[in-house]
RNA sequence: GUGGCCAUAGCUCAGUUGGCAGAGCACCGGGUUGUGAUCCCGGUUGUCGCGGGUUCGAGUCCCGUUGGCCACCCCA
């Protein structure tokens, strides 16, 4: 060994805000995965990807310098390029959407699931690195010198359309509307209603950050400032609660037009509430005039998805980003779309008792042995194992055999049953074996090992 | 970036005013019952997160550091 090997250190661990997935925690990330892959395509969404960091410039276009102190941002030994690692995906999906714009259907669909990172203090529900799954609807499905009215009709069915996929997906995890419920605003129909009581349009950014902060204020405190909107005190109670029943023939929804006139508002969501209802997930959503989302760019709906006892932070968030995609650099292009993490996910599965574990989660991620080979005992039975596991791997189907020295039939079908194999074969002799059913314990003696692939196939 | 609590076996944790490093589970081996719950016996695993300091002596007290949990900030 010589003097410049570096010394043994006693102990690494992993970075700040970081998971090490051990094969049960693999297992559920896989899950996790396949089950927003199965989502998206259901709902007719293409696959895209792109790379994990990107120039880190692409990230200060649409959300300021202010951001960079959120970012792991890294530049090359010796290079004079900055980069960062993907925070969120929006800006790289508007790059790939504006480079090709002109060549794309429309609409196009994609989605995408891959790790983010964020440089922010790890706490419940957030991590520094994190799986989010994204999907955005581009375009329209009408001309561009359609009628306003069709395209207005036409942004509403993107909009619960990409809402349906993200409940499609929770419901095929189990959840259901009494677990979850789907805030939705929008801050174009809030604007025009906000406009119809006389409050000037250059204070509505003041008004949408002041419903944004609702939860940090005292309820009394919250009443004077919209005191300022002329909003009485009743009014404010309404806005802290949240919920706002919208219903589907646009009538003033009782009874908080009693106290909220909110015609307006309910005409301009009308399309939208129509759609989600064709849709089949009305009964998911409530709207809540205080859902803003932070940022700037959004132009119309918007929506935060949150476990049912508001316990958690919001399971995932989106909406109606139309001026994006022109911003870096391509054709003026409605878009609407969200994003999913997985830390928050899975607190909530977790808690609902709807994560799979063991055997149960080894048949879910699709790798349950078909066989698990082992030996009566008997020197020529034992000495079959290598050759029978090679010729079931052979044709496709996939073999396990114990590692341990026992001879115990007994830990063998425990080993059998804890890696959730469908059948063990118990190899009886050179020549044949008995055949157990593990789901049903059914067995079957005396079958010539040449025909088990066709048994197991 | 700010504050509080915490870190002992693979996991969950106990460890007395500072005095020989522990339990359960898991894992491995052996035995009994030719069949997945079992039962009996035995065994491996620790720089007590890391680095300093005080002390005859530190898992225990002090300082620093790294990481975790929680809240603030932020939330694309």
């Amino acid at each position: 060994m010589s003097d410049t090997q570096p010394k043994p250190r006693a102990s690494f661990q992993a970075p700040k805000g970081t998971r090490d997935l051990y094969p049960a925690d693999a297992a559920k990330r896989r899950f996790i995965t396949e089950a927003w892959r199965s989502a998206s395509v259901r709902f007719g969404f293409d696959e895209i990807d792109g790379p994990t960091f990107e120039q880190l410039d692409l990230y200060t276009v649409k959300s300021g310098e202010g951001i960079i102190s959120e970012l792991f941002s890294f530049r090359r030994a010796g290079g004079d390029d900055d980069y960062a690692l993907r925070p969120e995906f929006t800006p790289t999906l508007a790059r790939m959407y504006a480079a090709q714009a002109k060549q794309l259907p429309r609409p196009t669909k994609w989605f995408m699931a891959g790790p983010f990172f964020r440089a922010e203090r790890p706490q419940r529900g957030r991590l520094r690195e994190f799986l989010q799954w994204n999907a955005d609807f581009l375009g329209l499905d009408v001309p561009d010198d359609a009628p306003e009215e069709a395209r207005l009709t036409a942004r509403a069915r993107a909009d619960a359309e990409v809402i349906s996929c993200c409940i499609g997906f929770l419901r095929e995890l189990g959840l259901t509307s009494s677990d979850i419920r789907v805030k939705v605003n929008h801050r174009h129909a809030l604007s025009l209603w906000l406009s119809s009581r006389n409050i000037d349009p250059s204070r509505h950014v003041e008004l949408f950050s002041l419903l944004d902060a609702k939860g940090k204020l005292k309820p009394e405190e919250f009443a004077a400032k919209l005191a300022a909107f002329g909003f009485t005190m009743q009014q404010a109670e309404i806005f802290q609660k949240g919920l706002i029943r919208v219903t589907v023939d646009t009538a003033p929804g009782a009874p908080n037009d009693d106290v909220l006139d909110l015609t307006f508002f309910s005409e301009a969501v009308a399309p939208l509430v129509k759609a989600l209802t064709s849709a089949g997930v009305l009964d998911w959503i409530d709207f809540d005039l205080s859902i803003v989302r932070g940022l700037a760019y959004y132009t119309g709906m918007v929506f935060e998805v949150h476990e049912a006892g508001g316990k958690e932070r919001a399971i995932a968030g989106g909406g109606r980003y139309d001026g994006l995609v022109e911003l870096f650099g391509g054709p003026s292009t409605p878009a609407v779309g969200f994003g999913m993490g997985d830390v928050v996910l899975s607190l909530v599965l977790e808690d609902r008792g709807l994560m799979p574990s063991g055997p149960a989660l080894i048949a879910r991620t699709g790798s349950r042995p078909d066989a698990f080979v082992i030996s009566n005992g008997t020197p020529e039975a034992s000495a079959q194992i290598a050759p029978v596991v090679a010729a079931l791997r052979a044709a496709g189907l996939h073999a396990r055999h114990s590692y341990k020295a026992t001879g115990n039939i007994g830990k063998l079908l425990k080993d059998a049953a804890s890696c959730a194999a469908r059948f063990a074969v118990i190899v009886e002799s050179s020549t044949h074996a008995t055949l157990k059913s593990l789901d049903d314990g059914s067995q079957h003696p005396d079958i010539p090992l040449i025909e088990l692939v066709k048994r197991l196939g």
